[in-house]
RNA sequence: GCCGGUGUAGCUCAAUGGUAGAGCAACGGUUUUGUAAACCGUAGGUUGCGGGUUCGAGUCCCAUCACCGGCACCA
């Protein structure tokens, strides 16, 4: 939450060889030299008894290869860089002489289709990396040679199969027709070794071991495609974008969405013994000279200028730095600690044009921030107290959500057994919830280790929201202390922590994984009262009013359409409950109950159909059915290291 | 920011370089309905914005903005 880290250094190359001394190997030798190593086959026995994971690890990386058999094809001269297998499928990073375009992708697809069925057995030789450098310098695959420069072993492998030849550590499939479930999907670009330019081509495909497995994935991607929250949002008039805006324009419903999560917020972390502030969203930049920010973050900083055009105020782009401001207007004891304080402000930051993603990332946002106060002793109890709150906050949208612990950086600044001490607690306090978690080694931000949360929502996704950081930096930039039991100054440690991480991509995940249709609690509508026909108006209203005393969020439509038109249209809106009522219901004082998606319910007194939403309401009940396609990517998570397969 | 793609009515989409159209929504009227689309009509556009080529540009070219798919970055 505070800074970002120091951006990544490329690794340097393990041996530095001038390329251009290499001599290649012509077609001539080429041939000779394949044909005198001892390709093995990959044994069918076993990829049998592999595991279904390592078996669709295996799918999905030899996929790479067939597609890029298929790209060589299409586009003789490619240059290959990467293909691996990921958690959806596969991709290979490329450049090729004339660039492909989506027009290409039917023809690879069928190229793919020939390459499986003609079963095409994949085997391996490995030959001395220096052979191996004269070899792709012939072929004109100058990022393999690149790669080459990279593997620090004398040895390489290759791989091949019909007439595909690979630089690859592998292991992969016996067959080509094993792959036989796969699709080639999209065209993007990425950058080699991340340099900007110049960029590669990469082609996107996904493969499964079952047909069924693969119509499953090809639904899902139907399914995401409506979910989409820049396609909900504005269709259930939640919010809109504008080319002129950044961010959203948040509409009355949605801004009903945002405050019913919110109010939820400041009633759970009241309840914990936290205490609010608003603080300006405008400051002199010798804040963020003092929070370090200035010389991090600046980049990402809106700044303002002065007459002799020098920078001098800043929108704030976190709420820690004016935090540490309100943490010095006294003098505090040790009997305050561990001190609460939470900010929901409007935060700006001046993401890059091509991050910005609906609501998901924009470049202005509120976060259900909060920065504690305390010392070592106190980190358990309050790691522990934060877990308790993330599980019951994410378990009432019914979210999963995986934890890992990030520790000390080769950067780090500090002290090294203070480190150490924070992270054992951290480590300890995890583990008394008894919730399993990863260790990512050397993750930790520069000024303190960090728990993260990430979310793993209907569509299987992950989204990094809920984040735990120990911050030793902050306190001694800004010389907090405070009095202890002995009376000497001492220095606290500051949490910077936020569970929904920031309530508008928290709106987006949540309409994303609902499919836009929320619990009632949440609804911005939560019943729409159907008359039948004019006369029926007024008793509408009265069971619309009876319903808005209890706080019940509803709308009478008497619109002058068919009742199936109204019911269609309550539907289509998600509202949770339509109330048709006719003159027996008039007459009866009832109302004729229709939940969304569900259908009829038969028919209650108002009275009593008013106690039973006010008690879901306030039970925040899930009375919602999510359709999941979580079980597609359960494998996956199940463990195979993916990014580990890089060539 | 980088690479590639897209941009026509509020929305979803049509339109060989030759008069910009349809459905839904909106509006007006008729209809008063019993659980997912009543009927008739009206209006709606400098084809993202700006240049250029052409007798003529939604269509071709250039530039720009926004969005989409990724990369990089991240809540």
């Amino acid at each position: 939450m505070m800074m970002s880290q120091a951006s990544q250094v490329n690794d340097p190359a393990d041996v530095s060889i001038d390329l251009d001394t290499i001599q290649a190997m012509d077609e001539t030798e080429r041939q000779a030299f394949l044909s005198s190593l001892p390709w093995q086959p990959v044994s069918i026995d076993d990829f049998k008894a592999l595991s279904k994971e390592e078996q669709l690890f295996r799918i999905r990386h030899s996929a790479a290869h067939i597609m890029a058999d298929a790209v060589q094809h299409v586009r003789p001269g490619t240059s290959f860089a990467t293909g691996p297998a990921t958690e959806h499928g596969f991709f290979y990073d490329m450049v090729s002489p004339e660039p492909l375009t989506n027009d290409d992708l039917e023809t690879i697809q069928s190229h793919i289709d020939q390459i499986t069925a003609a079963k095409h057995a994949f085997e391996f030789a490995t030959i001395p990396k220096a052979d191996a450098r004269r070899l792709f310098k012939g072929l004109g695959q100058r990022h393999k040679q690149d790669i080459l420069t990279k593997i620090p072993t004398d040895d390489v492998t290759l791989y091949r199969h019909g007439d595909f030849l690979d630089l690859c550590a592998g292991p992969h499939v016996p067959l080509t027709s094993i792959c036989a479930n796969m699709k080639v999907l999209n065209l993007s670009a990425s950058h080699w070794r991340g340099e900007a330019v110049p960029s590669l081509t990469r082609l996107t495909g996904t493969a499964w071991a079952k047909d069924k497995d693969l119509s499953r994935y090809l639904e899902f991607l139907e399914e995401s495609k409506k979910r989409d929250h820049r396609v909900l949002g504005p269709q259930l008039d939640l919010f809109s974008f504008h080319p002129w805006a950044s961010g959203a324009l948040w509409h009355p419903h949605g801004v009903t969405l945002r405050h019913t999560l919110m109010d939820f917020w400041r009633k759970t972390i009241y309840n914990k013994d936290y205490q609010e502030i608003l603080n300006p969203q405008l400051y002199r930049k010798d804040l963020f000279e003092t929070s370090g920010h200035w010389d991090h973050y600046q980049e990402n900083m809106f700044i303002f200028r002065d007459e002799q055009n020098e920078p001098d105020f800043v929108l704030k782009p976190m709420n820690c730095p004016d935090t540490m401001l309100y943490y010095k207007t006294k003098l505090r004891s040790y009997k305050e600690l561990p001190l609460r304080i939470a900010e929901g402000q409007i935060l700006h930051r001046n993401e890059a044009s091509g991050a910005i993603h609906g609501i998901m990332r924009t470049r202005n946002f509120v976060q259900d921030d909060a920065h504690v106060f305390l010392t070592t002793e106190h980190v358990h109890a309050e790691v522990q107290q934060l877990m308790g709150m993330i599980d019951e906050l994410y378990g009432l949208f019914d979210l999963t959500y995986t934890v890992s612990l990030s520790t000390r950086p080769d950067d780090y600044m500090g002290e090294k057994h203070v480190w150490d001490e924070a992270e054992r607690a951290l480590e300890e306090a995890l583990q008394s919830t008894g919730k399993a978690f990863e260790i990512d080694e050397g993750e930790g931000a520069f000024y303190g280790p960090k728990v993260d949360i990430h979310i793993q929502d209907s569509l299987g996704r992950r989204w990094q929201c809920g984040t735990i950081q120990l911050d030793f930096q902050l306190p001694e930039r800004f010389d907090l202390t405070y009095i202890a039991q002995d009376g000497s100054h001492q220095r606290p440690i500051v949490v910077h922590r936020a569970i929904f991480g920031s309530f508008d991509r928290f709106v987006g995940i949540l309409i994303e994984h609902l499919g836009g249709a929320f619990p009632t609690w949440l609804a911005p509508i939560q019943v729409t009262v159907l008359p039948i026909a004019d006369r029926h108006a007024d008793y509408a209203r009265q069971v619309a009013q009876q319903l808005t005393d209890q706080g019940i969020r509803v709308d009478v439509d008497t619109a002058s359409e068919t009742v199936n038109n109204r019911i269609r249209l309550s539907e289509t809106a998600k509202v949770p409950y339509a109330l048709v009522v006719g003159d027996r219901e008039a007459e009866e004082g009832t109302v004729s109950i229709r939940k969304y998606s569900e259908g009829q319910k038969g028919v209650k007194p108002v009275a009593e159909f008013v106690a039973d939403i006010k008690q879901l309401v306030d039970s925040k009940a899930f009375d919602v059915a999510v359709k999941s396609y979580k079980e597609l990517f359960e494998n996956v998570a199940a463990g195979v290291k993916l990014e580990k397969q890089d060539y």
